[in-house]
DNA sequence: TTTCTTATTGCAAATGATTTGCACTTGCAT
DNA sequence: ATGCAAGTGCAAATCATTTGCAATAAGAAA
């Protein structure tokens, strides 16, 4: 049922950048491997802080620059949450929006057909047409029965 | 029929402000008088610049401690559109969403109550509650005949 | 496998937007 | 008019991210 930020294999991400001309360096890997574990939409930090267990010697400046990287070749998505610092995720998948819970900040991410159609005749019916957008939900757990 | 992000007076600014326990200083006058001229979406060097014209002596941090001010307030929204700086806009109109113009940066406001009730919908089939939202189209002209 | 060219790296310094510490002004209640 | 806390300008600090540079290491070629 998992099918939007599907995550990707360290070697599917190697291979992205391989045929894109791009060196696999042992950084690389070690970043791309953390891409592969695929938990959550991490941030730089806590990226360079998850490669720093495998290998103390990557730099921050190095998991920056590979994001760029993976960014500019379309293998990841970067997503700038309210007032916080950019979050990445595989990209490829199908377009999705995201739903923060506000007070865990996890991301859960859901999609809406009727919502995209929606926003493409608003933007239709101004003269324009949607280049890209972005829907955030920022939320908090109903607690109680609620069912 | 414009109706939501319905400019303010000076003296509305004013009020707000003192009715907070603020003072009505020399800088602030003139830093509301620009918001009341309601040009736009402006971001804080913007409204910098048009305040150095009427007060030369304004600086850019009384800038952006005013819209600091203002927005606890809630007299004003801040909106961080792609990439961009703050953008600041009166508040206290309807909730409305944003169709940014990718070229000239232009903001058109607009709301839809079936997207604003699908949202709803998503979040609550979730588990979740809506604390706020944002939704952003970015958006290029349509040329050409297409009427 | 050794060589060699050049992409990549780590580090430190630079950026850009925004905030803050501090000593000096200035609203404005008395 | 006065007094003092709120507000200000300025410079320095923050935060996330980028970049210059000299050193290092992929991986194509020999």
């Amino acid at each position: 049922m998992e099918a939007m930020g599907e995550p990707k294999s360290q070697e599917r991400y190697e291979d992205e950048l391989r045929s894109a001309g791009m060196r696999i360096t042992r950084p690389r890997k070690t970043i791309l491997k953390i891409l592969a574990e695929g938990e959550g939409h991490p941030d730089a930090m806590t990226i360079f802080h998850r490669a720093s267990e495998i290998d103390a010697s990557v730099s921050l400046s190095t998991v920056y620059r590979t994001m760029k990287v993976l960014e500019d070749r379309g293998a990841i998505q970067r997503h700038v949450f309210e007032g916080g610092p950019s979050r990445f995720e595989p990209a490829g998948g199908r377009h999705h929006d995201h739903l923060i819970d506000t007070e865990t900040g996890e991301v859960i991410e859901f999609r809406s057909d009727k919502i995209e159609a929606l926003q493409e005749e608003i933007a239709r019916s101004r003269g324009y047409e949607i280049v890209s957008h972005r829907l955030e939900l920022y939320v908090r757990k109903i607690r109680g029965r609620k069912r």
